[in-house]
DNA sequence: ATAAATCCTCCCCTAACAGGAGGGTCAAGA
DNA sequence: TCTTGACCCTCCTGTTAGGGGAGGATTTAT
């Protein structure tokens, strides 16, 4: 007879879900396992175990299966409709949001790269040493995947950075990569960028513009947030960038 | 200003529902429903409706269902295998096992049939009829459709059947076509056969041979109940049925 | 005026656990 | 012998998006 935590460990379930099950469930654990990630419910395992009328149940299974496949396709659909819609408008004006900016943990890597070309191939080594360092990391959800421009000025070369991204907890730092908190920033000026960092200049220029004409100033570095980019989608025309700047009123 | 009935009808809401949403969020109802039955959560929902970081609350939808999706037809494939399996078994062996079978209501016609080819004419007749005088009605999941024998004895002509389909609720009756509760069975001996009807004599034998054995006795008239067949199986040879004994010890 | 329809608030219920509080038991180490 | 730590137990609450119903108040129709 092993004891609870044992079992529970043998068996990969929580305590918890152990304890859940009455007890004359428990010699038949395993297949309770596969059947819960069939998607049956307790109810139906438990009616599968006695009657022997398993087809049914089983066929409806499938049928509920089939008909939420069908609906998730239905709102995939939809989502991507929106999505296109919505990154269609970004492509025809820059239309500027105040918003606030929650407070973050972060890891993240200053540094300073010799030109813009630099930065996709540094971006993904820092990924994979914090992977190495922290296995366990998991980014927040959304994600938020962002640079720091720390320059006072506009540069072409040397530029000073700061890669940050977001995550959940905090993890274990290295030698070139730190965790920190990045303050909540009661209000920034945002704007999307749809298509590639070439002329992203475009947007910053309105951006500023629009925070001088509305009476803000702009209290901090700027930051840029990759939505889409090389990872994920081919086309550069398809890539998506925020610009986040923090203002505060003149 | 609308009642909360009258507001309710008009926009397909529930009350209950209407109630859930606090007042300031009524106006936006219509954007509140479509974005739901996207799968939205209510908190994503004003999320969405406040900040403008839309996009990438949407992509994180997108992967979700990219992901359930994946995972519903994982689970779909688990059950199509198992359902083969199952019916691989059927083909091979009768097994006999004895079972309750509930109290159900059912909407019933009752009529000799000449001879077997009759059967599927007449049914899909029933079932047009039925949802015409009750278009409400639901049959109950599982489905349970099935025929009883009210011949004593074994008849290639004019036998005596009694078609029943298990449903939720009574029904209105029309001039052919009953509803009435079948009482509970406290025990059925029952056997799976796969395959067309004209071998199902097989598996009646085996049935009350086993019946026979075990020292039961038939204590009512068989009831064929079916599974798979004509309507969503093409080859015969996956139609499956399953006969149900009522059985008392001798 | 009265009856019927409609409305309101309040409480409990869902599925399958997760999380935590508070307390109990047991063995090893000081 | 006392204490500490590991492990265990039961009980309570929280999760989603409302559904179901009780009991009483208000409005509408006759």
């Amino acid at each position: 007879m092993y004891r609870i935590g044992m079992f529970s460990k043998i068996n990969k379930v929580t305590i918890k879900a152990i304890r859940y099950y009455t007890s004359d469930q428990l010699p038949l654990l395993h297949k309770i396992i596969a059947l819960r990630q069939i998607g049956f419910s307790i109810d139906e395992i438990s009616t599968i175990q006695q009657g022997q009328n398993n087809i049914r149940i089983f066929q409806q299974r499938e049928q509920e299966l089939k008909s939420s496949i069908a609906e998730s396709q239905r709102q995939l659909g939809q989502i991507t409709h929106y999505l296109a819609k919505m990154k269609e408008d970004f492509n025809m004006n820059y239309e500027v949001v105040s918003k606030e900016l929650p407070e973050v943990i972060v890891f993240s890597r200053r540094m300073a790269i010799p030109d813009y070309n630099y930065y996709f191939e540094i971006i993904p080594k820092i990924g994979e040493e914090v992977k190495k360092s922290n296995p366990e990391l998991k980014c927040t959800v959304p994600e938020y995947c962002f640079i720091i421009y720390h320059d006072g000025e506009y540069k072409e070369k040397n530029i000073d950075i700061e890669f940050c991204e977001a995550v959940t907890t905090w993890g274990k730092d290295t030698e070139t990569i730190k965790f920190k908190k990045i303050e909540k920033v009661a209000s920034a000026a945002c704007v999307y960028h749809k298509g590639p960092y070439s002329s992203i200049g475009n947007a910053y220029a309105h951006l500023y513009k629009w925070i001088e004409e509305n009476g803000f100033l702009a209290s901090d570095n700027p930051r840029e947030s990759y939505i889409d980019g090389i990872w994920n989608k081919e086309d550069e025309n398809d890539w998506l960038t925020e610009l986040q700047v923090p203002i505060m009123k003149k």
